[in-house]
DNA sequence: GCCATTTGCTGACCCAGATCAAGGATTTCC
DNA sequence: GGAAATCCTTGATCTGGGTCAGCAAATGGC
């Protein structure tokens, strides 16, 4: 991926890098006519990678751009009043990150690299100027943030509703659908985020994470060797997961 | 408000109703043309009212429309796997309900209302035809559902995070804030929802509020009559809520 | 008006998960 | 390569809020 990357940066064929681009079919997933996508090309800057820790764009910031991750993971998070972090989501590549800006004009999040990370910047004018012209493209992004809107709100019942065990089950198998739709194995990955962060994200403390997992792999769900993550019965999993899994499946009909 | 409703609809000009209206300004609060108000204005269709526990649309429902709710009040909620309802939000006049359906095209929640209510229906098809036309329009749609993402990020940081009296004081305060810009007091009103309806929202036991709001009373945080909801000490509140409102501090400057 | 049902309040008890503590394993960075 | 920092795990203990139960007060149907 990051090689994909280097390559278009640095030789000199600047258009059609968002069709030649492995994630087009997901961070976009319209069909776009060629010379839209040419369009679209031309408005998208190539980051340079950030390092793990760096962050891409913070709190209170003037929003500006969404951006699309080529390679590795970002997480968005608040500040409280009390100092400490607030996990609101993990981006993986395709996904965007930013569109809570819209609103306000400044980004109410923060976001920062878990690893080192590339993104596609799309300056947000721009994008709203295109899609004035291509009503798939615009057609696209109302999708995008309607299906995020969705997402949330499924967040909001895990958290509100679901147990510990529930909850790290959700937070695995969320994390395998994302890795199968951009092509990677649906069973075996890596956790970007630390024990800490997922406690963080999940509401619940880090050796309540710790413990579950454990547990898990006692009972021979998932196997677990640090950050890299097996996983080796989904259908118990699926039934510890329950009620989002079911919600799933009644807004796939 | 079901009075100017009422009018609207039974005298026969049909123009121009959405610049009347007294919630034109939040519903779609953008500077739009006399003549664009009355496209917009021509696609809508102002729906008799829904009766107390009436659905507007059901979860699995393909998605066509979405609501601005124009007196009463509407829940949005799933049913979980073992048939009881997770409530993902209450919806007040000038607010936009069905978004979430544009991504799936069915919607992936179901409405009821919680009271008598009225809603005006916007086809979405039609919504977004216009708003090709009437680059504003466009912009407005996406600060409404931008602004939908950071709200529902805010809920979850409540769920993830807050203890029961947290969870309480922040949900007082939204609707006291939400009561506010439609222009009604801010301290004293109406929950048009049941307590049960309130823990289910917040992820707390139907007791546990029960407790909670009779200890503000105590504690003269609010006073409390049946439904009737005062707040007395706003600071005192503001200082319970503490995360929630820097975040909107922030995301206001 | 009267009974049935729903909604709200409060007390007693209990448990899932937080917190505290402490040791081992990784990663980071001179 | 080694010290420091961070991360992960496990055990012991504590507690916020869930559950159960009982009663009072609204609300609604006939």
């Amino acid at each position: 991926m990051s090689l994909t990357h280097t390559q278009s940066r640095f030789n000199s064929t600047l258009t059609s890098q968002c069709q030649n681009c492995s994630l087009s079919a997901l961070c976009l997933p319209i069909a776009l006519a060629d010379e839209d996508i040419n369009k679209l090309d031309q408005i998208i800057e190539r980051k340079k990678p950030l390092k793990k820790g760096e962050f891409l764009f913070r709190q209170g910031e003037a929003f500006d751009s969404v951006y699309a991750v080529r390679s590795g993971t970002l997480k968005t998070f608040n500040i409280t009043s009390v100092g400490e972090e607030q996990i609101t989501g993990f981006y993986c590549p395709s996904e965007l990150v930013g569109l809570s800006g819209i609103d306000s004009s400044v980004y109410p999040v923060s976001a920062k690299a878990l690893e080192t990370t590339t993104v596609c910047e799309i300056p947000f004018s721009h994008l709203e100027e295109l899609s004035s012209h291509i009503p798939s493209l615009k057609h696209q992004i109302f999708k995008v943030m309607s299906r995020k809107i969705s997402d949330d709100q499924q967040m909001m019942v895990l958290l509100g509703k679901k147990n510990a065990d529930e909850k790290v089950a959700s937070f695995l198998l969320n994390l395998s659908n994302r890795f199968k739709k951009r092509g990677y194995s649906a069973s075996s990955f890596r956790l970007s985020m630390s024990r800490g962060e997922i406690g963080n994200y999940l509401g619940l403390a880090v050796e309540t994470v710790s413990r579950v997992i454990t547990r898990f792999q006692k009972n021979e769900l998932i196997h677990v060797d640090g950050k890299e993550i097996e996983i080796i019965d989904f259908p118990e999993m699926q039934k510890l997961v329950g009620v989002a899994s079911d919600c799933g499946k009644i807004a796939h009909i």
